[in-house]
RNA sequence: GCCGAGGUGGCGGAACUGGCAGACGCAACGGACUUAAAAUCCGUUGGACCUAACGGUCCGUGUGGGUUCGACUCCCACCCUCGGCACCA
C-alpha cells in the first residue's frame, strides 16, 4: 500500500534534519571549484510575499544545481535592515525601529526557512546591527582617507514628506521620491558625497562581466557620457572680471548658427551681467522659476520661458554679437549651466527662438535645401553652409574641423560631460549608520578613529522627522570631544544612505564573524567575486551601480583584489496577480504561507518556475498551482509504485527497454542544459514528459529492473534542486543513503540520448504531405528514393514535373514540382 | 520623443542554427470508479470545410509588404502592451 504524499509532514521533517546536520554549512575547500550564488537580500519590510519567493526559490534551485555539479557553493542570506520604512513604521506605531526591524527579521527568517532553500544560515548578515555597521563606517573612513568621500554644499533633492535629501537615483523621473512618491524640491545643503563620477567610464564598461545587455544599456544611459566641446564666448563688460562665458555643446559644427545664449536662471553670472533696465524683469523671472516645482519646471510639454538680461557676448568664430538670455530649460547642474542657442539645429532652441522671435539661421543644410525657412529644427547631419571657411564640409567632419580650429585658437576645448552626478549619501534620518565624523571648531572635519568604531546609534533618540537629523537633538550623541585636539566638538548627525550598507554586504558573507576588519582577506580571496547574482532589474541604476562603484573604489584603496563584484547577473521578471503588479493598495498580494501549508513548499517552488521564463515573470494563477501539486503527487506514486513492483531482470521487450534508457538519457541532457540557463519552465515540462512516459512503462510492465532503477533515480536527482523535500523523501524510501543533496547529477550518455528513429518529413512545394519513421542515419539518396516511393507522394506528383529536391539531413526532403 | 523587451489556441506558455506550429500545464468537455460528490484514472480539445467512416483539404503565430524550395523565426514599414530614460545642450 502506497502512503499518501503529505508535504506538511515531510517538509518540516527534512528541514529539521538538514539544519541539525548542518548540511548547508560551507567552508573554504580548495580541492573543489567554488561557486558564489547570491540573491539580493530582502528589505525588512514585514512579510515575504510571493514576489520574494519568485526571487529566492529559482535562485536556490540554481545554487543546488551547481552543488550537484560538484561545486563548493556559498549561498548566503541576510537582511537589508536600515532605512526609512522602519523609521516610518516606528513613528506610526510608536515602537522602536530596532524592535520593528528585528521582529520582521524573525518572521522573514521563518518564512525563508519554509522555502527549503540551501542557505548557510550561519553566515546571516543584518545591516542594522553594530557588528555590521561598524564596518560600514570603517569603509566610509577608508573612502574619506582615499579622497573618494567629500563634503560639499550643493543643490540637492529634498523630499518634504520623508524630510530628507535623496540621491539622484532615488528620484523617479527627476521629480518624485522613490519611497513615497512626493514631489521633491531643490535645496542647497552641505552634504556628504562619494566620487562615483571618477569611475564613470569604467562603470559604463561591461566588457568584463556577463550581465543582461539591457542592464548594461540602462547603466550606460544613466551615466550618459557625451563627448563635446566647451566653447568660450567673449565677454567685455566694465566692472566684470570674467572675460568669457563657456558653453558645452556636442555640436560645434553648428557654432555659426548661434543666435542667442541661454544661462540657467541660477547661474552665478546672471546677477553681475543683468543691465539696470532689465533688472526687475530678470529678478521676477528668477523668483518665478524658483517657485515652480521640479515637475512643472521639467515638463517637456511646457512652453519655453525666459527673458533677456540686457547683456551680450561675442561669438569668437564669427565675431558676431550675441544676446544673453536666461531660461529655465537650461539646467545649472549639467555642462556649464549655459547653452548656445542654435535654433535651426536643436528643437529646444527652435521653440525658444520661435517664442521670442529670434533669427533662425541654417548652417547645416538638409539634403536638397535651397534657402527656405525650416518648419522644425534640422537635427540630422548635412552639409555645412553659412560657416565661413567650413562651408561645404559634411557636418560630421565639420564637427572635428571646428573643434580642432577652436583648440588651436584657444576658443574652446574638447571635454566629456556626464549625466551621472556624485553619489549623495547623507540622510537626515535616524535609522541608518551614523557618519563617523566629528566637527571641531579648531580642527574642522575630523574622522572618528578606527578604534572608536562603531559610532553607535543612540537607542533613546527622538526620531520624529523635523527636517534636521533626529540625532541633532540627542545631546549625549552630538556633544563629544575632538579626537585630535581633545577640545569640545560635535558629531555629524546625518546617517548614511542604506545603499551604502548594501554595497558591500556580499563581502561580509565570506567571513561574517570576522572582527578585525570588514572581511578576512583569505576567505575573500576564496569566495569572491560573486559568480552568479540574481535579483530584480529595478536596481539597475541604484544598488547595482553603487555596488560596482564601491568595489572599484575599495579596489583602488588596496582592500580587494578585484574590480567587479558580480561576474554574472540574472534578472528575474515580475510576478503579477490578476494582470497587475501586486500591491497592498490593490489588495492582490499573494501570501505564500497558506500555499506552503496546504500544498507544500516544493509545489510552490516548482509552480513559480513553471509559470513561464524566469526573466519574463508571469501571472500567479490559483488554479494553475493545482496542476503542479497533482504532478508531484504523480511522481510520488510513480516512484513508490516502481519500488513495490517486482520487475524482471531481463526486459520482456528489448525495444521498449531501450526506448526507456533513451528517454532517461535524453531527459538528463535536456534538464541539465536547461538548469544551467535558468530555463526552468521547459526543464519541468521535460521532466513531466519523462514521468508521463514512466507511468506508461510501469502500467504496461515492459521494463527491466535495472533500466527502471536508472530512470527512477535520474528523475529524483533531476528533481532534487526544484523539489528538495520530495526528492529527499523518495530517495530515502527507495533505499538510497542520505542525502540526495550530496549526490552528483547523473551523467548522460550521448549515444543513448541521441535519437535512433526520426520522423522524416516529406514536403511538396514546402507543404507537409507525408511523414515516415526512418533510422536517423538515413542518407540523402535513400531519403529521396523513399520520398518518391510514397503512394501519397506519387498521387501528388501525378502529371507534374519534378523541378528540384531540397534535402535537409535528419529533417526532411522538399520536392519542388511544376 | 529616445532606448529595451514582448505580441503564438479559451488561458500560461513551447518550437535548437530558417525545416512537422501549438510540447508541457491550466481550463473545458466526454468516459471510468463512487449511493453521490471530491480526489484519482482514461480520452477529446486552434478554426473552417469535405467524408457514412478511415481519412483528407484549406486557413492560422499583432498588421501590411518582401526574401526563400520553405518564415513564429530573416529584411522593410506600421500598430499595440510592458519596462527604463527624458529640456543632458
Amino acid at each position: 500500500m502506497i502512503p499518501r504524499y503529505t508535504p506538511s509532514e515531510i517538509e518540516p521533517k527534512w528541514q529539521e534534519k538538514w539544519a541539525a546536520d548542518q548540511l548547508h554549512k560551507v567552508t573554504e575547500d580548495t580541492s573543489r571549484p567554488k561557486w558564489y550564488a547570491l540573491t539580493m537580500f530582502p528589505y525588512t519590510s514585514g512579510d515575504l510575499h510571493i514576489g520574494h519567493w519568485y526571487a529566492m526559490a529559482p535562485s536556490d534551485v540554481h545554487a543546488r544545481f551547481k552543488r550537484m555539479q560538484g561545486y563548493n557553493v556559498l549561498h548566503p542570506m541576510g537582511f537589508d535592515a536600515f532605512g526609512l520604512p522602519a523609521e516610518n513604521a516606528a513613528i506610526k506605531r510608536g515602537i522602536h525601529p530596532l524592535t520593528w526591524t528585528m521582529q520582521n527579521v524573525e518572521n522573514m527568517r521563518r518564512q525563508l526557512k519554509s522555502i527549503g532553500a540551501c542557505y548557510d544560515w550561519s553566515r546571516e548578515v543584518v545591516t542594522c546591527l553594530p557588528e555590521y555597521y561598524r564596518w560600514t563606517q570603517w569603509l566610509f573612513l577608508k573612502l574619506l582617507e582615499g579622497g573618494l568621500a567629500y563634503r560639499a554644499k550643493a543643490p540637492v533633492n529634498w523630499c518634504p514628506n520623508c524630510q530628507t535629501v535623496l540621491a539622484n537615483e532615488q528620484v523617479i523621473e527627476g521629480v518624485r521620491c522613490e519611497r513615497c512618491d512626493t514631489a521633491v524640491t531643490r535645496e542647497d545643503r552641505e552634504q556628504w558625497f562619494f566620487r562615483i563620477t571618477r569611475y564613470a567610464d569604467e562603470l559604463a564598461d561591461h566588457s568584463r562581466i556577463e550581465w543582461p545587455e539591457r542592464i548594461g544599456i540602462m547603466q550606460k544611459n544613466w551615466i550618459g557620457r557625451s563627448d563635446g566641446v566647451e566653447i568660450s564666448f567673449g565677454l567685455d563688460r566694465s566692472g566684470v572680471e570674467e572675460k568669457e562665458i563657456r558653453v558645452f555643446t556636442t555640436r560645434p559644427d553648428t557654432v555659426f548658427g548661434v543666435t542667442f545664449l541661454v544661462l540657467a536662471p541660477e547661474h552665478p553670472l546672471v546677477a553681475k551681467l543683468t543691465s539696470p533696465e532689465r533688472k526687475t524683469q530678470v529678478e521676477e523671472y528668477i523668483a518665478a522659476s524658483r517657485r515652480q516645482t521640479e515637475i512643472e519646471r521639467l515638463s517637456t510639454e511646457k512652453e519655453k520661458t525666459g527673458t533677456f538680461i540686457g547683456a551680450y557676448v561675442i561669438n569668437k568664430l564669427s565675431g558676431e554679437r550675441i544676446p544673453l538670455w536666461i531660461g529655465d530649460y537650461v539646467l545649472l547642474s549639467y555642462g556649464t549651466g549655459a547653452v548656445m542657442g542654435v535654433p535651426a539645429h536643436d528643437s529646444r532652441d527652435f521653440d525658444f527662438a520661435k517664442r521670442f522671435g529670434m533669427p533662425i539661421r541654417v548652417v547645416v543644410a538638409p539634403p536638397g535645401w535651397s534657402g527656405e525657412e525650416l518648419e522644425t529644427a534640422h537635427i540630422e547631419p548635412g552639409t555645412m553652409v553659412n560657416s565661413s571657411q567650413f562651408d561645404g564640409l559634411p557636418s560630421e567632419s565639420g564637427k572635428e574641423a571646428i573643434a580642432d580650429f577652436m583648440e588651436k585658437k584657444g576658443y574652446g576645448k574638447r571635454v566629456v560631460s556626464y549625466h551621472l552626478r556624485d553619489w549623495l549619501i547623507s540622510r537626515q534620518r535616524y535609522w541608518g549608520a551614523p557618519i563617523p565624523v566629528v566637527y571641531c571648531n579648531a580642527c574642522g572635519i575630523v574622522p572618528v578613529p578606527e578604534t572608536d568604531l562603531p559610532v553607535l546609534l543612540p537607542a533613546d533618540a527622538d526620531f520624529r522627522p523635523t527636517g534636521e537629523s533626529p540625532l541633532l537633538y540627542c545631546r549625549s550623541f552630538v556633544n563629544t570631544s575632538c579626537p585630535r585636539c581633545k577640545g569640545p566638538a560635535r558629531r555629524e548627525t546625518d546617517t548614511m544612505d542604506t545603499f551604502m550598507c548594501s554595497s558591500w554586504y556580499f563581502l561580509r558573507y565570506a567571513s561574517p564573524g570576522y572582527d578585525r576588519g570588514p572581511f578576512d582577506a583569505k576567505a575573500l580571496d576564496y569566495w569572491l567575486p560573486v559568480d552568479q547574482y540574481t535579483g530584480g532589474a529595478e536596481h539597475a541604476v541604484m544598488h547595482l551601480l553603487y555596488a560596482r562603484f564601491f568595489i572599484k573604489a575599495i579596489r583602488d584603496l588596496g582592500l580587494v583584489p578585484f574590480g567587479e563584484p558580480f561576474t554574472r547577473l540574472f534578472n528575474q521578471g515580475i510576478i503579477v496577480a490578476q494582470k497587475h503588479k501586486m500591491s497592498k493598495s490593490r489588495g492582490n498580494v499573494v501570501n505564500p504561507d497558506s500555499y506552503v501549508s496546504e500544498l507544500g513548499a516544493d509545489t510552490v517552488r516548482a509552480y513559480l518556475m513553471f509559470i513561464g521564463p524566469w526573466e519574463q515573470g508571469g501571472e500567479w494563477d490559483d488554479r494553475g498551482i493545482n496542476g503542479m501539486s497533482r504532478w508531484l503527487n504523480r511522481v510520488w506514486h510513480l516512484v513508490l509504485q516502481g519500488q513495490e513492483t517486482a520487475l524482471p531482470g531481463v526486459a520482456p521487450d528489448q525495444g521498449a527497454a531501450r526506448e526507456l534508457r533513451h528517454r532517461t538519457h535524453k531527459t538528463i541532457k535536456k534538464v541539465t542544459e536547461d538548469l544551467g540557463k535558468f530555463r526552468y519552465n521547459t526543464m519541468l515540462a521535460c521532466l513531466m514528459e519523462f514521468s508521463n512516459h514512466l507511468g506508461k512503462v510501469l502500467a504496461e510492465g515492459y521494463a527491466d529492473a535495472q533500466s527502471w532503477r536508472e530512470a527512477s533515480d535520474a528523475l529524483l536527482l533531476l528533481l532534487a534542486p526544484t523539489a528538495p523535500h520530495l526528492a529527499e523523501e523518495l530517495w530515502d524510501r527507495t533505499g538510497h543513503a542520505y542525502s540526495i543533496h550530496q549526490q552528483h547529477l547523473p551523467q548522460w550518455d550521448e549515444e543513448l540520448a541521441a535519437e535512433e528513429q526520426i520522423t522524416f518529413v516529406i514536403q511538396i512545394n514546402g507543404k507537409v504531405r507525408d511523414k515516415v519513421m526512418v533510422p536517423a542515419s538515413i542518407s540523402e539518396a535513400e531519403a529521396r528514393d523513399l520520398a518518391l516511393s510514397q503512394p501519397r507522394v506519387k498521387a501528388f506528383l501525378e502529371g507534374k514535373q519534378l523541378a528540384s529536391v531540397v534535402y535537409v539531413p535528419q529533417k526532411l526532403v522538399n520536392l519542388v514540382v511544376k
